[in-house]
DNA sequence: CAGTGGTCTAGACCACACC
DNA sequence: GTGTGGTCTAGACCACTGT
């Protein structure tokens, strides 16, 4: 099956603009994804060959190649030598990327609230200093969060980060959020190792996010990099299992997927 | 600071392989990723720029680019315009993909083992034909697994799968696995969409896994498709969360991370 | 300013799938 | 066979960085 009129007249729409500073790949990109969400480029579909497209559109086959290679790659085409290029199915796509807990929240409507219970500096612990990968005793802030729907409390953040990296208070940060502040500060955040997992929460936290007595919660450690290897961040964030779970999606899960199979 | 002579002897040392089936691009990254983690190219350390680098290798620069890009993406080295292209530190790279429970216990010098509990054909649920997309009746197969190690068990796996797509019986499953029999018989793993949560174990459940009264379980289900967009499965896995956890490594966090900044 | 990576081109040949 | 995507080349110009 190929194309189809519809979708045969959203390639035949585009037209590039060369002055534009978006590159010329990515506006090809962004044109068929719109094509494929909106539902005009049929899924299951055939598309033409690499070459026609690239003359269709005035541009040359690198460069159409590589806004193909960019959709493959968040799953939306399956590209298969011999064989062609073809639309994968609506429920295959969604978007790809694991999701954060804030966008989460804002899809579904609800604006997450950030109270901040703690922001105070102090000295590195062993066990801190360990994952922070500095000396014992070095200065770091440690904050703590609580986030919460209009309903009810949902996650308790407790990051730590050493305090030369810290430039903003408490206000700034229930305002703009960690990563924001970070970055305006001209930490570039590249990687990151964490670890899930869950464990039944004590009386004190079953209090805090309003949970019952023996309630499971989701557990994420975390230690950020930024791009010159230094550590950013220790996080240790707790989860109200009962009314929050992540949902991940993955392309090309063989490879990727927690767990087993 | 720049490569430095062990550095730069990796590099000179390289002789591309032109008759070989492996691209010329991934031989070059392959080579340099075994000089990065092997310590010769030191972190921290700057590479030439990247034509140098193509004459050097008696390539050409997009294929040099090729090989750089592929290391970036995995998140060895970080590459800056008008800066250039620098080693990360070792602690930030490790591998980057999501890991799988039973390369996490091979790398602990464990074998789990993986003995199927349950391997049966049943009428599809209105549940689980919504999970699968299919008709509520559609013949399914439904098979339970529990993963140990040599001390105590780890995980009951849960999955339901089309009878059509099955062709293997009890005995294969607990030998080769899921993912590897579905491959023989010409299944495409391509996306999947899975949740990550937790709760509390159920007396049953406690007793499987060898854990207490009230013990959490991290859970997860995962629905998978094919690249031409079929449901391919629908899982529901249950882990001892006192025993395992799962460890991720994320490229670029901002865009990445589960949960919240 | 000089040097870096980012983008783009117009060709070529190859490996693979289907007929 | 024919047609597809995958790889590779040898140039070119641009945008950004630091001096």
């Amino acid at each position: 099956m190929s194309l189809g009129p519809s979708g045969d007249a959203v390639i035949s729409s585009l037209r590039v603009d060369r002055n534009s500073p978006i590159p010329l790949y990515f506006q090809v990109a962004q044109h068929l994804e719109r094509g494929i969400t909106g539902g005009h480029i049929p899924p299951g579909s055939l598309f033409e060959n690499e070459i026609q497209l690239a003359v269709r559109l005035g541009i040359s086959r690198p460069t159409m190649r590589r806004a193909m290679q960019h959709l493959a790659d968040r799953g939306l085409i399956v590209r298969r030598r011999g064989i062609g290029t073809r639309v994968v199915q609506p429920k295959v796509r969604r978007s790809i990327e694991l999701t954060s807990l804030y966008d989460d929240l804002r899809q579904a409507g609800e604006v997450p609230r950030t109270r901040v219970l703690e922001f105070a500096e102090m000295a590195a612990s062993r066990e801190i200093a360990k994952r922070l990968a500095c000396g014992a005793g070095t200065p770091v802030v440690r904050m703590v969060r609580l986030r919460s729907t209009s309903v009810s409390p949902i996650a308790k953040m407790t990051n730590f980060i050493p305090s030369e990296l810290v430039d903003f208070d408490a206000s700034a940060l229930e305002a703009d959020g960690l990563y924001p502040l970070l970055r305006a500060r001209g930490v570039h955040l590249h990687a990151a190792t964490q670890s899930v997992g869950a464990r039944t929460a004590t009386g004190a936290e079953a209090e805090e996010l309003e949970e019952g007595r023996h309630a499971a919660l989701l557990t994420i450690t975390r230690t950020t990099f930024d791009d010159r290897g230094d550590t950013v961040e220790y996080a240790q964030h707790l989860y109200a299992a009962s009314r929050y779970s992540f949902e991940t999606h993955l392309v090309s899960p063989v490879s990727g997927t927690i767990g087993t199979y």
